[in-house]
DNA sequence: ACCTGAACACCGTTCAAGT
DNA sequence: ACCTGAACACCGTTCAAGT
């Protein structure tokens, strides 16, 4: 960027400057600043100062930069010191943590969306970062005496909330309590004859918009539900069952 | 389609035959049939034998298109009959009567991952149809003996965990069986030093992906969390806490 | 009002070529 | 190997015009 030699109206990056990382860490900052709509290859090369095929030296396509820059943050993500303490309370502690990771940066939720739009699972590398974090999590219920298959069903179903509750996350942000005013009017303008509960708890129905808490209370919800014993061998029966555990 | 003096290589719908209705059905099937990715506005207007402009004398954008698409689908939604029987009981019939609207159809799915992926959450004509459903849900809770702030978050992380789950089933459909093992072997390809009990319980986490049990799994532990007395109040602590009801 | 065709400002990606 | 510019086959939408 010394010579003004150049043509062009911006300074182009001199050879051999670029790397994966380097496109990655700005795809990464262009999604934080701009949000997918206005992500582009082209876009992401002019903020490069290179030509958009430059691009495609490191990534075959757009689908594998953005399943790169995936990976490149969920294997970076530190999860929660661990704490100590009854396994439900571990367990709740790594959610939260996955929550945070999923929600704490706007690229990371929009990555995560995209993904979860994509026709095919992509041949994403072996399983990506936060792996530990599972890990973790397998290694708390098999320790609470839960048996192998719901253990699994049970980790499944944490992370399944998890990115759920982190993707309607997504939707609601912008000016929080704005959004929620209008959400609130939204549902006092039904019939108050037809729905006369959802007009009535509409205060609270449009509060339980707020992330975090909410996504804590159903965390706590399924927790508790582990938490009793046989709840999850007596899953459809009529009343609870007989605490016994096969493990 | 009588005439062959037309130029244009297919027949020309001809004049005010063109509606709303038809063409969300058309954009319905389209999106059942090829998908969210082959969809585009100038292949819905060729399916329909009209020029693409002709699209817009009905929807302002494509993003109208698509939230009159869901609503459509959802205030058709018929949900399952009321069986009757505990309260727990009927919200998951209630819960898995939504699932299937979810789910049931790629279409629906697509317009929903799409939805999620909105920046802004578009102002949708008022909470479009499955109201019915969630006014049903809210009456099961407050019935039970729950408070008006716990009723709204439990009926809110029932949705989301609902929506949560069908996005992730949209993600593993295709040849099921096929996927898994594909899953599978991912895991198991992990070190088994560091992540012995993903390397272990490999199978029963890729048997987890299967969508419609795995849900019903997460669901009972939510309602079994919602029927320990004082689960939503103690939410947090770190044991067992006194089964009063505020309510 | 309903519908058209051309045009605009974009996309992701292929390809032949340059260093 | 690394990077370029032109080109291809698409998008959604605006606009002036036709009936």
């Amino acid at each position: 960027m010394s010579e003004q030699s150049d043509t062009g109206r911006r300074p182009r990056t001199p050879r051999n400057t670029l790397s994966a990382d380097l496109i990655l860490d700005t795809a990464l900052r262009l999604l934080d600043e701009r949000g997918l709509d206005a992500f582009s290859m082209r876009a992401l090369a002019e903020e490069l100062g290179v030509g958009t095929m430059a691009l495609y030296t490191y990534f075959r396509s757009k689908e594998e930069l953005f399943c790169a820059a995936r990976d490149r943050v969920f294997g970076r993500y530190a999860p929660p010191p661990r704490t100590g303490g009854p396994w439900h309370r571990q367990l709740r502690e790594a959610c939260l943590g996955l929550y945070q990771l999923f929600t704490g940066r706007p690229s990371v939720l929009q990555l995560l969306a995209e993904q979860h739009r994509a026709e095919r699972p992509a041949e994403q590398g072996p399983a990506v970062g936060a792996v530990a974090t599972m890990e973790h999590m397998l290694g708390l219920l098999r320790g609470a005496g839960i048996g192998r298959e719901e253990a699994a069903r049970a980790q499944t179903a944490l992370v399944q909330y998890t990115v759920g509750a982190a993707l309607r996350a997504g939707r609601t942000r912008c000016t929080d309590a704005e959004q929620r005013r209008r959400f609130q009017a939204r549902l006092e303008s039904l019939s108050a004859e037809d729905f006369p509960l959802i007009v009535d708890l509409a205060p609270e129905l449009a509060a339980a918009q707020e992330s975090t808490t909410q996504y804590a209370f159903g965390l706590d919800l399924i927790l508790a539900g582990l938490r009793t014993a046989g709840s999850w061998e007596a899953a459809g029966r009529d009343d609870g069952a007989p605490p016994a555990q096969s493990d």
